[in-house]
RNA sequence: GCACCAGUAGCUCAGUGGAUAGAGCAGCCGCCUUCUAAGCGGUAGGUCGAGGGUUCGAAUCCUUCCUGGUGCACCA
């Protein structure tokens, strides 16, 4: 909340304090457009009972209690609403300059994101995994969190031993200039088909070669995948802190250690007979209700350890009661920062910095892995450590729904997707196309095309609530006007405009009287002074959409300020055409919108040019 | 069968206890003698899936049902 609508409640609260003893939550909200006052409060339905008075009158009674604080020209009973009117003046003033960002606290969170199995080229269902993850590790970050991005490295699974396999196999060698995820893609693909004449053969031979990765012996081969998939999340502008190799977990003992903390648990046992003879298993009736069938096998009969099983020690690990990784610089990411991985030759804590040790964990997976997920924490909770009840209590699942391509689900493995890269290409060559049209004498048009290009893709991806599916259409997630990211730039890139030109005029912000501001500056004021609300909310509930939502407010505000006019007709905002005085204090407001505009895109990955 | 998610304007979605339920797209009517029209204004369009309940007040909370999606392996 901003100062100015705590300093409300505030006084708000004085006011009511003479009505009740009861301590009773005073909430302000906006005033609804067409009603008098800026913000106002239902306070007094909620005294209503206690006082055993009408609304109305309690409305009056707290009017004639309130004492306006410094900015508030008067409260004003509207029927049961108390109202007060704010002086715009002093209201945009109080915006200039404030921080967007909380400030840095001690409270470190990871953020788990991207994790695509290292075999094929990411889809534009794993887009939405990327887009998302970082969007929330950005947002964290403006709320004050340390916050550490990691990204998972299956490379003891399946998928990578198949497409590895699948090069020997047709006898492929990659060529020199190809880029290694796609290409080992493309084979997965015909692997996946081949298996219907020879599938014994096959299987034997990813067999082999996962056990040749368990072994770590195809490291480099799977890292030069890696670096190929790396590619493509450095061109959405997307970087990382750490890759964390499911080998090296396992090789650390995390597995291991994760299991004998859990067959102290009572509700970890092996069963001598029946069902799960042999297997370890574990009752997770108590932590998820409802089930048919309490127990989930954790190692089966043959010592294997299940997905869940490896998971628990990662978890451990996050949280910081597991110990032991090794680190090494991996690559210097193109758009800022060492990119480190785990490395068994590396050491513990590579130039000073430290991973893991999180209070707080936000794994970013797709929603049909809930039930996997809940099967995790669950696993955590019982494991009968404190410690592991609270990391389960700190770790969160945020669960996104499936993109789907133009109706039909995507499948890897039958070859039906859709490329980030080439979704890309695509978004740049209409936005270049765009650009050239509206504005063919833009001197960087093509640094231009690729932000709003690749800004119109991500926002398409975020705008809506993660749980909300999506069906990914070329017209929709390029659009470029409307609801997208391209007409929060354009917004911004109006309001750069008006100050270069102000720049150029050398006109000086000293000489603002902000005296002469009026509704007009405030309604758009109001709407600057809405984000430091909205920044904490979408942290807390982990949902950029809100931020999204807030951008495309903002623009509308703004756009709409600019283009008023009076009742004649006539434009009556024109900043650079005021008087001297008003002049200046309409250019203040215009550098904190184009500010809180530029801020607000940050948040979500997206660039804001000065010119489009 | 059980569990989770969704159902708001023709379409795609905002809005999770407060004031006449909002936006984009599609439709219709206007606005560049221009601080960038990738824009703005207006108009039309809604039993907020259905029924019951809680509340001064419900799209929002509870409950039953309907429809759609997903998940419930010694896979991940």
């Amino acid at each position: 909340m901003t100062s100015l609508r705590l300093a409300v409640q505030d006084a708000f609260k004085q006011a009511v304090a003479g009505l009740t003893d009861d301590p009773i939550d005073v909430p302000v909200q906006e005033v609804p457009e067409g009603k008098p006052g800026h913000y106002g409060t239902p306070v007094a339905f909620m005294l209503a009972k206690a006082l055993r008075r009408p609304p109305p009158e309690i409305a009056a009674d707290v009017v004639a209690r309130f004492v306006p604080p410094p900015g508030v020209l008067r409260a004003e009973a509207v029927g049961p609403y108390i109202n007060v009117f704010v002086d715009p003046g002093g209201f945009v003033q109080g915006l200039l300059q404030r921080p967007l960002d909380q400030p840095p606290r001690d409270e470190k969170v990871i953020v788990e994101h991207t994790s695509v199995n290292p075999n094929k080229e990411a889809h534009v269902g794993h887009l939405r995994n990327i887009v998302l993850g970082d969007a929330v590790a950005r947002i964290l970050a403006s709320a004050g969190f340390n916050v550490e991005v990691q990204n998972y490295i299956d490379d003891t699974g399946r998928q990578a031993a198949e497409s590895l396999f699948a090069a020997a196999y047709f006898g492929q060698t990659p060529p020199a200039d190809a880029k290694l995820d796609r290409w080992y893609g493309e084979l997965y693909v015909r692997l996946g088909e081949a298996k219907e004449q020879d599938g014994d053969a096959i299987e034997a031979g990813v067999t082999d070669v996962m056990h040749a990765l368990e072994r770590g012996e195809r490291r480099d081969d799977v890292a030069a995948i890696v670096q190929a998939q790396l590619e493509t999340f450095w061109a959405l502008g997307v970087v990382y802190d750490v890759l964390v190799w499911e080998s090296d977990v396992v090789a650390s003992g995390f597995l291991e250690r994760g299991l004998d903390v859990l067959k102290a648990s009572p509700y970890v046992t092996q069963p001598s007979e029946g069902k799960y003879e042999g297997a370890l298993v574990m009752d997770v009736s108590s932590f998820i209700a409802g089930l048919e069938e309490p127990n989930v096998v954790l190692v089966r009969r043959d010592g294997s350890a299940m997905y869940v099983a490896k998971d628990i020690g990662y978890q451990f690990w996050k949280a910081g009661l597991f110990d032991g990784l090794a680190f090494t610089p991996f690559a210097e990411q193109p758009t800022g920062g060492t990119l480190y991985t785990s490395d068994p030759q590396g050491e513990p804590s590579p130039d000073g910095r430290q991973f893991a040790h999180a209070q707080d964990i936000v794994n970013v997976i797709d929603v049909r892995q809930s039930h996997p997920q809940t099967l995790v924490r669950a696993a955590l909770a019982l494991s009968g450590t404190e410690e592991g009840r609270v990391a389960s209590e700190h770790s969160r699942h945020l669960a996104y729904e499936v993109v789907t391509l133009e109706g039909q689900a995507m499948s890897g493995r039958k070859g039906i997707t859709l490329a980030i890269d080439d979704v890309l290409v695509e978004a740049t060559d209409r936005a270049a196309a765009v650009v050239k049209e509206k504005n063919p004498d833009l001197a960087n048009a093509e640094a231009v095309a690729r932000s709003v290009g690749l800004g119109a893709l991500r926002f398409a991806m975020l705008k809506s609530e993660a749980k909300r599916m999506i069906d990914f259409r070329w017209e929709q997630a390029l659009n470029l006007q409307g609801d997208s990211a391209p007409y929060v730039q354009y917004a911004h890139a109006r309001a750069a405009s008006i100050l270069r030109a102000a720049e150029a005029e050398g006109l000086q912000d000293a000489d603002a009287d902000f005296a002469q501001l009026s509704e007009l500056e405030l309604g758009l004021a109001r709407q600057l002074a809405r984000f430091e609300d909205v920044r904490d909310e979408a942290a807390a509930a982990l949902a950029p959409h809100l931020v999204a939502q807030y951008a495309l407010d903002v623009a509308a505000s703004w756009n709409a300020y600019y283009n008023h006019r009076d009742e004649n007709g006539r434009p009556d905002t024109a900043v650079l055409r005021s008087e001297p005085g008003l002049r200046e204090a309409r250019l203040a407001l215009v550098r904190e919108t184009a500010r809180t505009l530029a801020h607000v895109l940050g948040l979500l990955g997206i660039d804001a040019p000065d010119a489009m």
